[in-house]
DNA sequence: CATCGAGGTTAGCGCTCGTTAACCTGATGG
DNA sequence: CCATCAGGTTAACGAGCGCTAACCTCGATG
């Protein structure tokens, strides 16, 4: 069952670009993207304002490398793990997309809340590219949950997924880390539920 | 089982400030409270800028309405449901709460948006009075969750709700209201994955 | 050791935005 | 028939924003 993956675990500091990324999204997450000036992001990176250009042409790059970065990180490891354990079944593949989203949703809030929340705010260009590559992601899980549940139809299916992510998606409403019961038991939480979400969808699909 | 209610459906023209109100909370939807003008809001009930402040003594007190409002419809809107199916039953009593739920999710889309997406813009008075109304609402539906399914802790239980929420809330996700497969059969559908979620939240719960 | 580029700094420009001021108008009621 | 007032209008102000210009500093490099 257990197959060795090369985890990319960094040990190395993160770049000044890396730092500003992730307070950029932190606060675009607390406060929305207009909420928030460069001063700010410049402040909560130990910089000045006008600093960031050294790094990033504008403001709205930050965000645009945020959410393009989501959507793809999403969607290649939705796509590893359809690989890995597409040969054991697809109720392992869908527990495995099940954990994996759960992960992200769970180690990532800030990006979890940018993801559906300041698109808008985005390019046409790199709007079209997001809005492509979350379809894409969309499209594999409906796929395989049309394997393990054949009784809904596509639209139903379709439907199920985004209110499953709806679901998961929902830890950045889930009490500031103290009130948790832990993350594995939130996790095991989120995952039944999810799965008890699509099974209850299949029933009766009349 | 069906009893008379009253039901305030309205023949009369909207008023101008409900005309600005609902403009306001679809333009706050789309493009969030600091991507909106007030000359935007303005010219979508075709008076121009500043004549918003005839009704309004500024924008914050639009946003702050559309969500105090949508936080106290939803909490009496529950409280009645409570009283009105407590005598049936906690099966009726949570079937009843999800089922104004989702009406609230399907009918006033931008609303669901606003909600829990510009709560931080508000005045602290006004955030605070919200995040009580919030509160009351989510601890009702604990309750009656754990009436339902003893087996739920009261963390996991408002975990779950909480979860359920964001399932329920994921309207605005489903695609603009021609690939949906009809407002009855998506009401049914959210409710059977709600009811499947809080079920699956109760097994295995060691 | 001189040079040079990466990565900062502060000053300030131009624009947008929320808000106010001053004025207008047409229906209403004594 | 005139006063009033609700509900508009346009002009403009002041603050804050993203961004650029100009300058500084310091470690690496030939």
């Amino acid at each position: 069952m257990s197959r060795i993956v090369f985890m990319a675990t960094r040990t190395d500091a993160p770049t000044r670009r890396e730092q500003i990324l992730k307070e950029a999204a932190r606060l675009f997450a607390e406060r929305g993207f207009h909420g928030v000036g460069v001063d700010e992001i410049g402040a909560a990176v130990g910089i000045s304002g006008p600093g960031l250009y050294r790094h990033f042409p504008g403001k709205d790059a930050m965000l645009a490398e945020l959410l393009v970065g989501i959507s793809g990180r999403l969607l290649t490891g939705a796509r590893r793990r359809l690989q890995e354990a597409d040969e054991v079944g697809g109720e392992a593949v869908l527990d495995s997309l099940i954990e994996g989203h759960i992960d992200f949703a769970l180690d990532d809030r800030p990006l979890i809340t940018l993801h559906d929340r300041e698109l808008d705010r985005l390019r046409d260009s790199d709007r079209k590219l997001v809005r492509q590559l979350q379809r894409q992601y969309v499209e594999l899980w409906v796929e395989v949950v049309r394997g393990v549940y054949p009784a809904l139809t596509e639209p139903a299916a379709r439907s199920a997924v985004h209110s499953v992510f709806g679901l998961l998606n929902s830890t950045p409403h889930l009490g500031r880390a103290g009130s948790l019961p832990g993350r594995g038991a939130t996790a095991d939480l989120l995952h039944r539920m999810a799965r008890g979400a699509f099974g209850s969808a299949a029933e009766a699909e009349a």
